[in-house]
RNA sequence: GGCCCCGUGGUCAAGCGGCUAAGACACCGCCCUUUCACGGCGGAAACGGGAGUUCGAUUCUCCCCGGGGUCACCA
């Protein structure tokens, strides 16, 4: 077989050389250590959860070495492709702080000089190197139908054989220069297909970083390099963006573990410097019957990167639950230095766990609500609001009518050695705020089992005309435990459990009762601090409610 | 089914031949407390099973079991 010929009779339009395209794309000159990382989604309109674990690793090992961070587009495969996507995928990394240096944008091509970054758009690099591989005799154009492939599957399975294209299953593996031609003239599509060295029950050993040092049969399968649209399969795409984008690290899931023979074999045929790979294990959900599974996107609603947005998780939280499972010691590290950014923790991945972390809900909404309580007022009033402008358009517009108001209120319990760790995400927020708005304010508990409502009214008339507004909260209290007495209550819980006879109740019916009035609930942060937010018309307005 | 990955409390996990087997989340109890939210103290809770190597295995090897992944002109 003349595979010139066979190259030249396939691609003879392409004259550009791989030396033309190694000049084109050069080392990068990048410093010592320094590394070079993508992620490389596919535009299928969708963006998991689990996209971020790769995507932080990736993330932090380029930005923490000084090197170059990446995104390609993957969009290989034009059954999937979805409008819209590239945006989703843009605006998603870009929301969880994720910063590219080099890659795709919404236009074509992008920006940095390795492109272009869709791999669509590579059409005539990936043929230079499928043209090379041709004249080396190292891939063969295929001819058959999907229905001859099916057909070969079908009869491999029943004879037990491992099904695939290699062996006495290549027809097409030996066509010659003539049968090519032919097929050709009658207008069959073809694939490109690799003429795969391998042979079964070859072994070969392999160092994954995370996974350690592995060993794997060799791929002995004539895998589709270029699929009949002249478009490369991931596998291809791989092998030549990777190189020439110069990526060092290749940091994706496990799944990619079981082609990774093929990966090998393609970087040492094209005469390709490998890059180091990390295959990070998944994130699980706990099944209803006490398995597990990959979080899926069809059956869990936290799959999609998008829940935690409209749920309101703060975007730190979520990095942190990221960072708090990729390397354990990094809630250690939070502890020990509270104020540091999440990018000054030095992230391993020697720390990195070979085993699949299982989704933990409750472990987000903790770390969530240490964020939200170490934050300002004012930093809590602006995500606040860019969460309600996106999702409750209402009550945003309440937060942009007054801020300082808003201010005020999202002030209490926060500061502080000892913050109040009430939310977990913003979308609690107006719910439990909207008490300080008066057309929203409605009394939705009861009354303490132990007072009617004529006791209740005894109760606010007396505080009525007690209420001092200039009290400080010393005073506010004293006040009230005084006002306890003479009604008949215990100014302490202590001295009423001493002596449950002598007493109607404690101070803290009191409180409960006109914790009922002014906030609606019988839960609230500290009365006095509310009574002041809500200033003293409002609060004596709620005052005068009666049961 | 073949091949591959994984296996310490409910969850995430320290551990890397000798430990009363850390810590965090969740759970329970007590304390603090006018409610709640914090905070403090304490509790229950783990090395999947079996062989071997070794003076000694959670740690090393093998087998089994369990969980997961993958076997496309999808990534």
């Amino acid at each position: 077989m003349d595979y010139r010929a066979l190259s030249q009779l396939l691609f003879p339009h392409v004259t550009e050389t791989i030396a033309e395209l190694e000049a084109r794309f050069p080392e990068r000159g990048l410093k010592e250590g320094a590394k070079v990382t993508r992620i490389a989604p596919s535009p299928t309109g969708f963006v998991h959860f689990g996209n971020l674990f790769p995507a932080l690793v990736s993330e932090r090992l380029a930005h923490s070495s000084d090197g170059v961070f990446l995104l390609r587009i993957e969009d290989t495969d034009s059954k999937r492709k979805v409008d819209g996507a590239v945006e989703l995928i843009l605006s998603s990394f870009a929301y969880y702080g994720m910063r590219f240096d080099e890659g795709a944008l919404i236009d074509e091509g992008g920006f940095g000089n390795y492109g272009p970054y869709y791999q669509s758009l590579r059409a005539p690099i990936y043929h230079v190197f499928a043209k090379s591989l041709l004249e080396q005799g190292l891939a063969y154009p295929c001819f058959c139908t999907k229905e001859e492939l099916e057909a070969q599957h079908a009869k491999q399975e029943a004879l037990k054989l491992t099904p695939g294209y290699y062996g006495d299953y290549a027809p097409c593996r030996d066509l010659t220069l003539n049968e090519i031609r032919a097929n050709l003239d009658a207008g069959k599509s073809y694939v490109l297909r690799l003429r795969s060295p391998g042979v079964p029950g070859a072994r070969i050993r392999f160092d994954d970083l995370i996974k350690g040092t592995l060993e794997l049969d060799e791929n002995y399968m004539d895998a589709v390099l270029l699929k009949s649209d002249g478009i490369p399969t991931y596998h291809f795409a791989h092998a030549v963006d990777d190189h020439l984008m110069r990526v060092t690290h290749v940091v994706r899931g496990e799944e990619w573990l079981s082609t990774l023979p093929l990966h090998i074999q393609l970087f040492s045929l094209l005469g390709f410097k490998r890059p180091k790979y990390v295959h990070i294990a998944h994130l699980m959900k706990r099944t209803p019957e006490g398995g597990k599974r990959k979080l899926s996107k069809r059956q869990d609603p936290e799959a999609t990167l998008s829940f935690y947005r409209k749920a309101g998780y703060p975007v730190e939280g979520v990095r942190e639950y990221v960072m708090s499972v990729l390397n354990s010691n990094y809630e250690d590290w939070r502890r020990a230095n509270p104020d540091l950014k999440l990018e000054d923790f030095p992230f391993s991945i020697q720390k990195m766990s070979a085993s699949g972390a299982l989704f933990d809900l409750d472990k987000l909404d903790d770390i969530s609500k240490e964020r939200i309580a170490r934050m300002d007022a004012k930093s809590v009033y602006y995500e606040l609001l860019s969460w309600c402008e996106e999702n409750e358009p209402d009550f945003a517009a309440r937060l942009k009518a007054d801020p300082g108001y808003a201010e005020a209120y999202l002030s209490i319990g926060r500061g502080g050695e000892k913050p109040r760790k009430d939310f977990a995400k913003f979308s609690e927020m107006p719910q439990a705020f909207a008490f300080f708005y008066d057309d929203l304010f409605r009394i939705t508990d009861p009354l303490p089992e132990n007072i009617t409502a004529d006791e209740a009214n005894r109760i606010l008339d007396a505080y009525e005309s007690a209420y001092c507004e200039s009290d400080d909260a010393q005073a506010w209290f004293d006040r009230l435990r005084k006002l306890a007495l003479t009604l008949g209550y215990a100014a302490k819980p202590k001295d009423y459990q001493m002596d449950p006879a002598a007493y109607r109740g404690h101070v803290g019916d009191l409180s409960a009762v006109l914790r009922l009035v002014l906030t609606g609930r019988r839960n609230s942060p500290d009365l006095y601090q509310v009574m002041q937010v809500l200033g003293a018309a409002r609060s004596r307005a709620r005052l005068a409610k009666r049961f």
